[in-house]
Order: C-alpha cells, then sequence, then structure tokens
DNA sequence: CCTTAACACTTGTATATACAATAAAAGTAC
DNA sequence: GTACTTTTATTGTATATACAAGTGTTAAGG
C-alpha cells in the first residue's frame, strides 16, 4: 500500500522524507509482524533475535558485548534480555574462566528445539514477501539500503 | 556499510531474510539518529511524529483517532503522548462540542514555532542522504517498499 | 424512555527501554 | 606492589510502551 494512504498523509516533503519515512514504517511493520507471531511462543522479538545470534555461533559460546554487537537495537540491556532467556532455560551463562569480567553465553538444546519450532512460521512470512517482490527487486533493496547507511 | 559487517554476521540464510533484517535494522538506524538530534531539544521521535501531523492538518484540529491513524507506530499510547505535548505548551486539547467524546487537538503558536526550529536540522540530515542516494535510487526504494506492504 | 451496543478516550498495570552510575576484574605505568 | 585506566557487566531509576479494563457519551432497537 502507497504510504500516504497508510499515514493518511496527502503529501511529502520530497521523495528523500518519503523514504526516510518509508523505510522507518516499513521496518515497524515487519517488526510488528513478527512479534505478533512470536507473541505465541512467549518471545519478545529481541529475545528471539538474540536466540537466533547464539545458534548463528554455536557451539562457540558468546559474551554480553558480542551479543551486542550483532543485535539489531543496540540500545537495549542485552544483561536482562539474556537473563529473560536464562530463567527460560533457553541459554546458559556461566564465568569465562581467562577472564572473569566476561561471561560465556551459550543456547541450550532447549533453546535450539524452539527455534527449529519457529523455523517454518518464520519461512511462510519470507514466502509472504517472495509472492510480493522478485530477487532481483530484494537484491535491489539490499543493496540501496546498504548503500544510505555508508 | 554492509548488513553483514553491522551485524558481525557472515551469512544470512537467503536474500528475503537479509530484506527483512535490513529494513529493520536500517529503519532503526535512521530512528535512532533522529531521536539523538530531537533529545537536544526534549522531544522524542514519536512526540515530534503528532507534532508534524497536527501541523500538516493545521489549522484543522484532529481528534485521537485521527493522530493515532497517521503515526508510525500505531500502538504508542497517544492520550499520554499528546499530554506530554500539552504539557510543555506545543499543542491544546479541548473537548468537541459536536460530540463530547472527542477531543479537539491543535498545535499552538509554540509548537509552530519549534517545528520551524527543527525544519532546517531535519534538512540536513535529507542532504546527508542525497549526498549517498540519487532521486532515482530513492524513488526505488519507495517503489518496492510500498510494494512489499501491499 | 429503557436497555444494549458501539464509540472515543482514559487509566492501571506490568513490562520494556534508555541512560547513568556503579562494581569488579584486568591491563598499564611507575 | 600501588595508583590509574580500560574493559565488561550489572544495577538503579526514570520514562515509555503494550494491552486490558474502565469511564463517559452517543446511537440504535424495541
Amino acid at each position: 500500500m502507497k504510504l500516504e494512504e497508510e499515514l493518511k498523509q496527502t503529501r511529502f516533503k520530497d521523495e528523500y522524507q518519503r523514504a526516510m519515512l518509508n523505510i522507518i514504517f516499513t521496518g515497524n511493520w515487519l517488526e510488528v509482524w513478527t512479534s505478533q507471531v512470536l507473541k505465541q511462543y512467549d518471545l519478545s522479538s529481541q529475545q528471539f533475535n538474540v536466540l537466533r545470534i547464539l545458534r548463528g555461533s554455536s557451539p562457540r559460546p558468546l559474551n554480553l558485548l558480542d551479543i551486542q554487537e550483532r543485535m539489531m537495537d543496540r540500545m537495549s540491556n542485552a544483561t536482562r534480555l539474556v537473563e529473560k532467556l536464562r530463567q527460560k532455560g533457553l541459554l546458559t551463562r556461566k564465568q569465562c574462566d581467562s577472564n572473569r569480567r566476561k561471561v560465556e553465553i551459550e543456547i541450550t538444546e532447549k533453546g535450539q528445539a524452539l527455534l527449529k519450532e519457529l523455523d517454518p512460521v518464520m519461512e511462510k512470512n519470507h514466502l509472504e514477501l517472495t509472492k510480493k517482490l522478485t530477487v532481483a527487486e530484494v537484491n535491489t533493496i539490499n543493496e540501496l539500503l546498504d548503500k544510505l547507511r555508508d
């Protein structure tokens, strides 16, 4: 849907402003969609993000800074996020032997299983996307957004 | 910068997943930038958004539902957001005569002046964008994101 | 009228988030 | 070794947010 309709706006200052709002709005829109789905699994999208990061590095554990660097939203509080996931048994944390300031955080079997369960659910989301945009178009988006953040 | 570098990620499942994360990440990135700037004016980006919406409709007042429909993040609490802005004297609210359930919300002179002060600041942001992407490229982004949300 | 439903907004509450302050460990310089 | 700095993580606090429940107002049906 056109951004003008979404925001009931008649016009924007120029195409650059429109693009800024469009990217923020669409990002939000995707986020909300994802969050809705994850809620049924009692996960926030940030928590899901952390789990995926840990799976990505598994079996190598990560410490908090590593996770923070890889997170979508750097500002959020990694300590408390990780603690929530630990309480659910989705990851473990232990003090690092060589450097006791650090903690080693690792996804558990249970965490892996949960992600495995979620994979096809998220896959369905991608299929929705596939219907709307060709691979070439998606590549264009990726390329232009990377360029924008240069 | 490439998303892989931003997120210290070596690979994504496919270009579709990469695009999803890219849009969310870039949206966030733009949001954070904006928030930083607005903080100096003691405004959150949501508050700024509401003010711009009111300026857009000025001199016609809007009620809460109107505002909510036009907001980037529909989930947020319009009542309290508007109340914050009222306390700062940036807008007024009065009960609607014809339908006392509604409130009429209008931007004040002070609000207009604040936006006017912010216009060139935000403009600078657009100029940054202009340097990185051509109008044609920006149009492509707009077109593809609109298509994505269809 | 009276009852019930729909509407527009407000409030309560639990949770999340941002940012600063603090703590503890490790590294560095003397 | 002692003082200073940097690294890494945790905690405190104020604010924001999501969602549900509540309030007052209007509309609709009998």
